[in-house]
DNA sequence: CTTTTATATCGTAAGATCACGATATTGAAA
DNA sequence: TTTCAATATCGTGATCTTACGATATAAAAG
């Protein structure tokens, strides 16, 4: 677990709010055809943020790369939910 | 409580290992001449960074305006120690 | 007063972050 | 195949962060 990189992700409005939209899926991403059990489609988090769609891919990215979420490609989908595990270590070790 | 500085000012490890040593000041300043209950002083946290003072001293800030230590001057010398009511607060709220 | 000590602030350069539009990629559909 | 839809990546400015040395400030010591 990258402690750094997890602070990192988490030293940005933006990605907090993500984070925490896939918190509860089916409040904020009611409108997805797709079973949410699957995660959200990038397309329907973009349009929740006001910022373009490069924008939001790279914020993504950024917190997959530090372990926050996960992602899993269906077709031209790309799927993200958070990951749990990761999430509850971090917290676990963070004794601050 | 300013959510979004305090996770600005815990994305930097200095200032995580700041806040850290603050836990245990008797184990970390142990050369302290003046009581540790007032807090570290300023020289004492420059000294354990590999760093200029001017940059610990701008670390030192950070954290204070984040909420996360607070300081006390006495004569020429000023002390920080952490606040553990804003830390736990944040800790409290911090939902992820 | 002048000097010394402790600390903060200033100016600045290098590097990181954030946002954008444009383009590439990938898979589905026509 | 060609086209379309979803998403990622690239190139690029603008801004923020981090570090430094130099300087300012404030209090104590001489």
């Amino acid at each position: 677990m990258d402690i750094d990189a997890i602070h990192k992700a988490l030293a940005n409005p933006v990605r907090r709010q993500i984070l925490a939209w896939l918190k509860e899926p089916e409040v904020y991403f009611a409108e997805q055809q797709h079973p949410l059990s699957l995660g959200v489609c990038a397309g329907l988090i973009d349009r929740r943020c006001a910022l373009s769609q490069s924008t939001v891919s790279a914020h993504l990215a950024t917190l997959l790369k530090a372990g926050l979420i996960t992602s899993h490609r269906v077709g031209q989908w790309n799927y993200f939910k958070r990951d749990e595990a990761t999430i509850q270590a971090f917290i676990d070790q963070m004794t601050l």
